[in-house]
DNA sequence: AGTGTCAGGATTTTT
DNA sequence: TCCTGACACT
């Protein structure tokens, strides 16, 4: 092995001391733009170079599947052996290739065939499971359940093992339904994505021989992202670390965004209380950003109290300042936005250089209607995603019936789809006589048309149905993937559907279906493609026209740009709402790490707007500058906030360099403004104390309090209720 | 089975 | 305002 694999010319003293510590559990906190993928992937060559070989020594694990990927390429660059001891993936693709050896060997009511249950499967599911329990749709939905049991399974809790206090909620319902949710997975040999690593810690506790066997295994144990685990992967963690403690975390505390979906911040912030030996090495020269952004977000982000802290220096130099800009309302930010794009563009950079980064979906909107009116090209990204596209996902299925005539979920998503005359009452009986009998969807409609119990329309269609069904699984022996696959989508009449379908997307679903067997060309066998799917919900390939981005800050998490947009910075957007008026400061400092990763992501140049009006589902909103803005200190801003309230009084839409747009309110804006604008106003929306208002299902009411988003509304024939601005209508005094 | 109508809701989103 | 899901009607 060639000695100079890991090459360290270019990581500086802080980054060569977090690859060289190779004694004990490490903790490297590192900032937005410090490297900590880079110092990670040369740890591992480090690693690789130093102890040589029995294989498996060294266990990589990372959030996301792209930054898997990104992993593997660079250490793969790096040293040369890397396939040989090294399990690098996501915690779940992980968690599967453990359980995949050894379920069969435990109690897991699963065996090592499992079969990965998606989230719209799970949806699916607990319709069903709710429709048996005959609850009343409009009162209970999936979507109220399936956050419950997600958030169980992420703290590695079975139904059983439910604290009661947790119990109560929805009157146990819940848990009820987690139960019955259980079982009919057991039945159908699945496995949700929570059980994936729940699976894992039963099966650590049922068997210490194979914890002891993996614990052996791997004696180098490689965090990234630590930030965004939650509680039931930081367990499985400190289990399989638990011989060798060299595990190294990487992560900053700061960007933790993901509290809402089971992150636990505290794995982070306590490292060092349950690794009392751990070394922690922070990482605070900067790459990224201008000393001006930095400072800009520095400002921001002390404003928490849960952080370990770290001062981040900019290699390099101070650049140009925050650009601070406030409009009259959002079109005229949309359209100043766009202005300063074109101008950029004009001056020579690309229009890839430049983000638009938003907090919620919505904000897109009017950006995109003047991104589009001045012919700037963009993508936008958060929308559905490749895999999660209904005719992708039909596909898939047809496929996994194809693969394993066992999959019951695969079967009744596309056992009527496109329509053959199995209609709902058919599906139920075949679906109770699979279940009373303990087959699979596919073996009891062989049964019931031998036994004659469909009979008529039903059973011919049935029939032609299992013949086709055989004559795939003759063909997937004799065909490569993309070739099966379109031999059934051909056989099924998918094709015929969306060529004769009067939807204007179906053009596109046809495209994407040809996309999708480009992409089973890429894979060795059916299966593998079917595990690949199953685990990732693909990242869209990014095209290689010039354009501007508009996503999420969320999704922005991990990517950087030369120029970014930072629109709609105003109370009742950022920060959301129902994040401020949660009792604990918690989700109020969530959004303040999320302004932190946000700002964090400019290189060269960020600008800040907010609008004092927005269109928001249709209506006119006011709104005021989010406090956020507060705290970004004056000296890194180009205009101190104050000034731009000045301007903005005396009549101004008024931004620093290249936002000056004066304008107009269109007609129907202006009515809408008088309507909503009483003399003395609630900031945000322009309601008064003891102002008549309207609301669609409790009628009419007087305001008796005032707060940031809502009103406390005193209904006439419905008592006292806290009711967002949205759904009131103000009524003339 | 497919289309039309009405009510209710409207952060963030990976595996 | 615009999307989704439930239900009723043809």
């Amino acid at each position: 092995m060639s000695n100079n694999t890991t090459d360290t010319a270019g990581l500086n003293p802080a980054q060569l001391q977090a690859v060289q510590h190779l004694d004990g559990p490490l903790l490297v906190l590192a900032g937005a733009g410090t490297g900590k993928t880079r110092v990670l992937t040369h740890r591992v060559a480090r690693i690789l170079e130093q102890t040589s070989t029995p294989a498996y020594r060294i266990l990589c694990v990372t959030f996301t599947n792209k930054a898997a990927r990104e992993m593997r390429e660079r250490i793969a660059s790096l040293a040369a052996d890397a396939a040989e001891g090294l399990w690098l993936g996501t915690f779940h693709s992980l968690a599967v290739r453990v359980l995949r050896k050894h379920a069969s060997s435990a109690e897991l009511g699963i065996d090592t065939n499992f079969l990965i249950v998606d989230s719209d499967d799970q949806h699916r599911l607990v319709r069903q499971i709710l429709q048996e329990m005959h609850l009343d749709p409009k009162e209970v939905r999936p979507g109220k359940i399936l956050p419950f049991i997600h958030g169980w399974k992420d703290r590695a809790l079975e139904p059983e093992r439910v604290p009661p206090e947790e119990r109560r909620e929805l009157n146990g319902l819940a848990v009820d339904v987690y139960e019955r949710y259980q079982r009919r997975l057991q039945a159908m040999n699945g496995c949700d994505f929570g059980d994936l690593l729940l699976y894992n810690i039963k099966l650590f506790a049922h068997n210490p021989e194979v914890l002891q066997h993996y614990q052996q295994r791997f004696r180098y144990i490689l965090v990234d992202e630590y930030q965004d685990t939650n509680m039931i992967q930081n367990l499985w963690l400190s289990l399989l670390a638990h011989q060798h403690r060299q595990l190294c975390c990487v992560g900053d505390d700061d960007q933790s965004i993901y509290g809402w979906r089971g992150a636990e911040i505290r794995n982070i912030l306590e490292f060092q209380q349950r690794f009392t030996e751990a070394k922690v090495i922070k990482l605070e020269e900067n790459y990224r950003s201008s000393q001006n952004i930095l400072d800009g977000a520095a400002g921001v982000i002390a404003h928490n109290s849960d952080r370990l802290g770290k001062d981040l220096v900019a290699t390099r130099g101070a650049g140009a300042a925050i650009g601070l800009a406030g409009f009259r309302d959002s079109r005229a930010e949309a359209s100043a936005i766009c202005d300063t794009i074109i101008k950029r563009h004009f001056q020579g950079l690309a229009y890839s250089a430049q983000a638009i980064l938003i907090r919620a979906g919505h904000v897109s909107q009017m950006l995109e209607t003047s991104l589009a009116a001045m012919r700037i090209p963009y993508r936008m990204y958060g929308g559905l995603r490749f895999y999660e596209r209904e005719e992708i996902r039909d596909a898939v299925a047809y496929l996994r019936l194809i693969h394993r005539s066992e999959d019951d979920l695969a079967f009744e998503r596309i056992i009527n789809k496109p329509t053959r005359g199995i209609g709902a009452t058919s599906q139920n009986k075949v679906r109770q006589y699979a279940e009373s009998n303990g087959v699979s969807r596919m073996n009891a409609v062989q049964v019931m048309l031998e036994d004659q119990v469909l009979t008529g329309r039903a059973a011919a269609a049935f029939e032609s149905f299992l013949a086709l069904h055989r004559g795939w699984q003759e063909r997937k022996e004799v065909l490569s993937g993309a070739d099966l696959l379109h031999e059934v989508l051909q056989g099924a009449g998918v094709f015929d559907f969306w060529r004769a379908s009067s939807k204007l997307e179906a053009e596109t679903k046809l495209e994407n279906l040809g996309e999708l067997q480009s992409a089973l060309a890429e894979f060795p066998s059916l299966e593998a493609f079917l595990e690949h799917v199953a685990l990732v919900m693909d990242d869209d390939r990014t095209s290689t026209k010039d354009s501007v981005t508009i996503m999420t800050i969320h999704a922005a998490k991990g990517l950087e740009f030369d120029y970014v947009f930072l629109p709609a910075w105003e109370e009742g957007i950022f920060p959301n709402p129902r994040s401020v008026d949660e009792d604990d400061s918690k989700s109020l400092e969530e959004e303040r790490r999320l302004a932190y990763v946000a700002m964090t992501r400019a290189k060269t140049r960020l600008d800040i707007s907010f609008a004092r009006e927005r269109l928001m589902h249709g209506q006119v909103k006011a709104t005021g500058p989010s406090r956020f803005l507060r705290e970004i200190p004056e000296s890194a801003l180009e205009t101190p906030l104050a000034k731009i309230f000045e301007k903005m009084a005396a009549g101004w839409a008024y931004g620093s360099s290249g936002y000056k747009t004066p304008r107009t309110a269109t007609a129907t804006e202006t009515t809408l403004l008088r309507t909503n604008t009483p003399a003395v106003r609630n900031v945000t929306h322009g309601g008064t104390m003891g102002q008549r208002v309207q609301h669609a299902r409790f009628g009419m009411g007087t305001i008796t309090g005032l707060e940031s988003q809502y009103y406390v509304i005193e209904f006439d024939e419905h008592g006292q209720k806290t009711i967002s601005v949205d759904f009131i209508t103000l009524l003339q005094t």
